[in-house]
DNA sequence: TTATTTAGGTAGCTAAACTAGTAAATAACC
DNA sequence: GGTTATTTACTAGTTTAGCTACCTAAATAA
């Protein structure tokens, strides 16, 4: 295991080594760091380990609050996105979207729709389709746990200075060209 | 769907606003601000979309990568944490961490194992308990994954002044912890 | 008008979880 | 010290949620 990057690093009895970074005990040395600016970096990494798992947390929280599983709930917020922008979702659209067979798909409307979560009308012009409208309880609750998880975002967001904001959406979008690079 | 913090929201609707904050045409409704700030809030939280997204994609690569399914990739990331951290791994406590039962835990040993991944081998000191042993070649290869991600968000994060440190920390903790209040 | 494609559904299979119950080892209690 | 209770991993059988293959009706292309 070599250097990948500009950065050398090792993952291996940090158990042994004074600077241990995270609480799962990963190492990342840097020779030309001193150890307060190692020990600054590390607080960014269990920043980004810890909000990863207040989101999955907040997830599963809802996703069994309403006895649903991923894939389920998926489509539900698929569903209100849609009607937002006043889409007709149709079972093969749904299917693309949540990548799996239309197959599967006509089993989890029949679950949704047993549940009470959705109806299957007939399509406006297109006499094979169907037209999946979620019903009116269930929106209000998903639109609802959706706003509630953005709005706690935008009023994060909100509190920074713009020169922050800026800082944060650098950050963010190196991240993500980091974890998208394959070398 | 009232306020339920210091930010009202609404959620819906939101393609015949002109203020549309994301991809997903979910919309934050904030008075006080001009159209500017909200423009830039908004990259913020496209930014955490993007970021998640991401993360999400390299994570089914390596595991695709590994033919892992979700439980058995986090499975090994356990076990390697754990044989940094000197501990003896068993069934009972793989099944803890995992929340899976105790049998399902025993299907998964017996892919692993069959895979090559794992050895089941003697408790050293309680002989109903086995202690379950990563191979030599699984934990180079998990260790490697972890390492390559980790060294990238450490890159990332090396590359900011400390004073941006400290607002991406501050930033990331309070979305973590606006994240994890159930009001 | 005929052939092909598309949409959704059915039947049957599989992976990976679950619950219930078992044998062996260990811990707790008189 | 011997009996009882608990813990550990396992087996057996069930459930959930995906898959492929195939079917019928409707729409579209030749």
């Amino acid at each position: 295991m070599s250097a990948n990057g500009n950065i050398p690093y090792r993952v291996d009895e940090a158990v042994l080594d004074p600077r241990i970074i995270d609480p799962h005990q990963e190492l990342v040395e840097y020779s030309a760091m001193d150890d307060a600016e190692i020990a600054q970096i590390t607080r960014v990494l269990v920043g980004i380990r810890r909000w990863r798992e207040s989101e999955q947390a907040v997830s599963f929280q809802s996703r069994s609050h309403m006895r649903l599983n991923e894939t389920d709930m998926k489509a539900l917020r698929f569903l209100v996105v849609s009607k937002n922008q006043h889409a007709i979702v149709t079972p093969g659209g749904l299917a693309e979207h949540l990548n799996i067979s239309t197959a599967s798909t006509t089993k989890l409307l029949d679950r949704l729709s047993a549940a009470g979560h959705i109806t299957r009308c007939p399509h406006p012009t297109d006499r094979r389709a169907l037209m999946i409208t979620i019903t009116a309880h269930t929106h209000a609750q998903v639109r609802d746990t959706v706003g509630r998880i953005h709005a706690r975002r935008f009023d994060v967001a909100a509190r920074l200075t713009p020169a922050e904001r800026e800082t944060v959406i650098g950050f963010l979008n190196e991240l993500s060209d980091a974890a998208s690079t394959r070398e």
